[in-house]
DNA sequence: AATTAATTAAATCATTTGATTAAATCAAAT
DNA sequence: ATTTGATTTAATCAAATGATTTAATTAATT
């Protein structure tokens, strides 16, 4: 019968710190962020902040584990989708993360600075061990390697997805100001890359093919 | 007859310094830094410090200043000779790059988070201007895509070239982790890569042609 | 030997910063 | 009305940190 609107009301005050601490450490990394800068941009005060968290470092355990989540989310059901072929896995994660790296450009240098900066603590903390090794798509790709002959490293392939996809935000702002394009312009030549990457991405991989006939 | 031998062995403590400063910069970041890890990095006192470099901010925009020269030393000789061809031009850069990245990994990932963190400073203090448009390479490639029909952006091939090149040194430690290679695995297949990246280039641009005969 | 500059060690200052506390206020539930 | 919990305001603490100073020491130069 109880209610629980307090926990609602509780939860948009821990979620506004949150929200402000999200975008304040993202913005400027661990080092750089300091409590009152969470405190001012959510709009509360310092106190709060060790009310609901307890230290700076836990607040930015939360914030990282779920920026992490996010990124990795859904990469897993997506590579072991038995229902689309390779190139379309390809395509399915250049649309998905081109689409979130839009809304969010400056996650991928965020995690990637953190991780650098304090690499043991990912480790640590959050727990990167997944099975790679029956993912349907290595079944996928060994049966292609095989049939066309292909030898180099499949890392370089994932390598090639994955810079292409994400490389252009981390150095956007970079490239922005070396070619004058403005961020609407940039952005839609990211929604291009959609279409691009895995038509890209089958041009090398048929580069590596044996030449066939 | 006095042979400096000892400025040679040890070299000056202006330079000691700048290299612990590069080195501590590099890792953690410059809001990480402390002046004392500097100080105990180069062996010398943090009185020192203070004594060749007024502060910690003016030390680190003089290793900030060389990096980013570092960085782009070169690239617009390359860019801009008449001697080689588009795809020779994407080989010297891939094999520029990669060599410099083996050596210095964590370079860039700590450029483009300063930049990242404080876009303005790097504007202010770091003139950024370089006239883009009369380089040999751009006649180059408005050539070729005359002549091929290309309609995509060139900035795709740019970003495709620097992405290809320099995110797998970004994402190394991360990708080193879930793939299990070790550093000498890794550095093996970023050497594979100068021969690949201009390959792959190629196969791009050629997937952007026009279906000719 | 005398002079000068480079370097060290140690202490100290002022500020910033993460964290904590206490008292007051406010809102909602009982 | 009273209680309870959420929130604010303000002050404060202790530690970290960038910066500075002073005196002593060392090395090189003249």
């Amino acid at each position: 019968m109880k209610v629980n609107k307090e926990i609602e009301v509780n939860a948009s005050a821990e979620e506004k710190i949150k929200e402000a601490a999200r975008k304040v450490f993202t913005q400027k990394g661990y080092a750089a962020t300091r409590t009152r800068d969470i405190a001012e941009e959510s709009g509360l005060n310092l106190a709060l902040i060790n009310y609901y968290f307890r230290s700076k470092e836990k607040l930015f355990d939360i914030i990282m584990v779920e920026n992490i989540q996010m990124f990795l989310h859904s990469i897993m059901d997506t590579l072991n989708d038995r229902e689309t072929t390779l190139k379309e896995k390809v395509s399915v994660l250049a649309v998905h993360y081109i689409d979130m790296l839009i809304r969010n450009p400056q996650m991928p240098i965020f995690i990637l600075n953190e991780i650098n900066t304090n690499p043991q603590k990912l480790v640590d903390k959050i727990g990167l061990d997944i099975d790679k090794k029956d993912l349907y798509i290595v079944k996928q790709w060994k049966e292609l390697a095989k049939k066309e002959g292909i030898k180099i490293h499949p890392v370089h392939i994932i390598m090639n997805v994955i810079s292409m996809t994400i490389f252009p935000f981390i150095a956007g702002p970079l490239l922005r100001n070396r070619t004058g394009l403005t961020l609407d312009e940039f952005n839609k030549l990211m929604e291009d890359r959609k279409k691009l990457i895995p038509v890209w991405i089958g041009a090398i991989i048929k580069s590596a093919s044996a030449p066939q006939q």
